[in-house]
DNA sequence: AACTACGTCAACCGCATGGCC
DNA sequence: TGGCCATGCGGTTGACGTAGT
């Protein structure tokens, strides 16, 4: 980024931090503690405005930050799960994630956001292949995708359908530790007042979140998914039982999804279309998008009707953000331990 | 090798909020 | 009570690196 402007009013220096200013700053706070930041410019220390030597102080310089390592799969299953709850509040949720700034929350959730808007405008055959978007996505050491060898083409002529039982089904309990997040708890006493109307028994019990609109156990085909994310199903968010193909949780998606319309094969698990689906339209304002945007309904659409065009694969999880959920109850904010 | 698409990150901006006088 | 100022927050932008074509 260059260093933008600076002509006006006593060289007001913008642009990248030099390390001689980062010393500066830090010397300041040790000094004087992270504030009275307006004061290192008055008293000449540095050419900064306040503002921007406070942002450089919280985003770089503070101590315990984690700097330079990707969202861990449970730093981003927080995020999902407390940005459903509070919504665009990137100061409150960071303050879940030790070590993370309101910056980075707002830069991942919005390259998420950018990426399924992306996804849902762009014609598929434009698409990256899955290893490409995984490497992107899931960073340097993220776990490999699930089945980059797995052609679409053979996922979808997958020849056997062999649904899951539902004793197959596993239990979210055993693999993602949710309970154990403060968020949570505080999750969980909603749910407990407002029980989700999955019927009890349906591999959606207690997965989607209370008055969730989706149509039903849709017919997208879900292979593992290639991203890094490792966002374990919540009761907030309606379709998060995707995530869980994520291999870096060493997780099925075919246990999450609604078993009649599974298909196994080689490890990984896709819906078949399910026929009662077929006929079914997806609710108004599906997708957040009107009726008429043939661009993007147009695939949603052929994908319920069993054109092999698109798995969850190639949808991105944050496609669910654009289900609009019903208004959160009125909730305390969760207390942290 | 050049080009393109995409992800990541740092830093800016405008607005909101709260404290002080 | 209203104005000023410092700080906090969310949205946005643009540079840069990486990987695929």
């Amino acid at each position: 980024m260059h260093p933008r402007g600076g002509g006006d009013r006593a060289a007001v220096r913008k642009g990248p931090w030099t390390a001689e200013e980062d010393e500066v700053l830090r010397q300041h706070v040790r000094e004087h503690g992270p504030r009275e930041w307006s004061s290192i410019r008055s008293k000449g220390l540095l050419p900064r405005t306040g503002k921007s030597c406070r942002l450089r102080w919280v985003n770089k310089l503070r101590p315990n930050l984690k700097t330079g390592c990707k969202f861990s799969a449970e730093e981003e299953r927080v995020v999902i799960e407390l940005q459903a709850q509070f919504g665009n509040k990137w100061a409150r949720i960071s303050t879940y994630l030790p070590g993370r700034t309101d910056n980075d929350v707002k830069n991942f959730w919005s390259t998420r956001q950018k990426r399924l808007a992306r996804m849902l405008r762009a014609p598929l055959s434009r698409r990256r292949p899955a290893a490409a978007r995984h490497s992107a996505t899931g960073g340097t050491g993220g776990a490999p995708s699930s089945s980059p060898a797995a052609s679409r083409d053979q996922l979808l002529r997958a020849p056997e359908p062999e649904p899951l039982r539902q004793d197959q089904v596993p239990c979210f309990g055993t693999m993602i530790p949710f309970q154990e997040t403060p968020m949570n708890q505080h999750h969980i006493g909603e749910s407990s007042q407002e029980p989700p109307p999955t019927a009890v028994g349906s591999p959606f019990h207690g997965l989607l979140g209370h008055g969730s609109i989706l149509p039903s156990p849709i017919g997208f085909a879900a292979a593992g998914c290639s991203s890094s994310y490792g966002a374990a199903p919540e009761a907030h968010h309606p379709l998060s039982f995707l995530y869980a193909g994520d291999p870096a949780l060493m997780v099925d998606a075919a246990g999450f999804v609604d078993s009649s319309a599974l298909i196994h094969g080689g490890g990984v698990a896709y819906l078949e279309p399910k026929r009662e689906l077929e006929e079914q339209q997806p609710p108004a304002g599906f997708f957040g998008l009107g009726e008429d945007d043939d661009d993007v309904y147009g695939h949603i659409v052929s994908a319920r009707r069993g054109a092999p065009d698109v798995r969850f694969d190639d949808l991105a999880p944050e496609m669910f953000d654009f289900f609009e959920l019903p208004p959160s109850p009125p909730s305390s904010p969760p207390t942290r331990p």
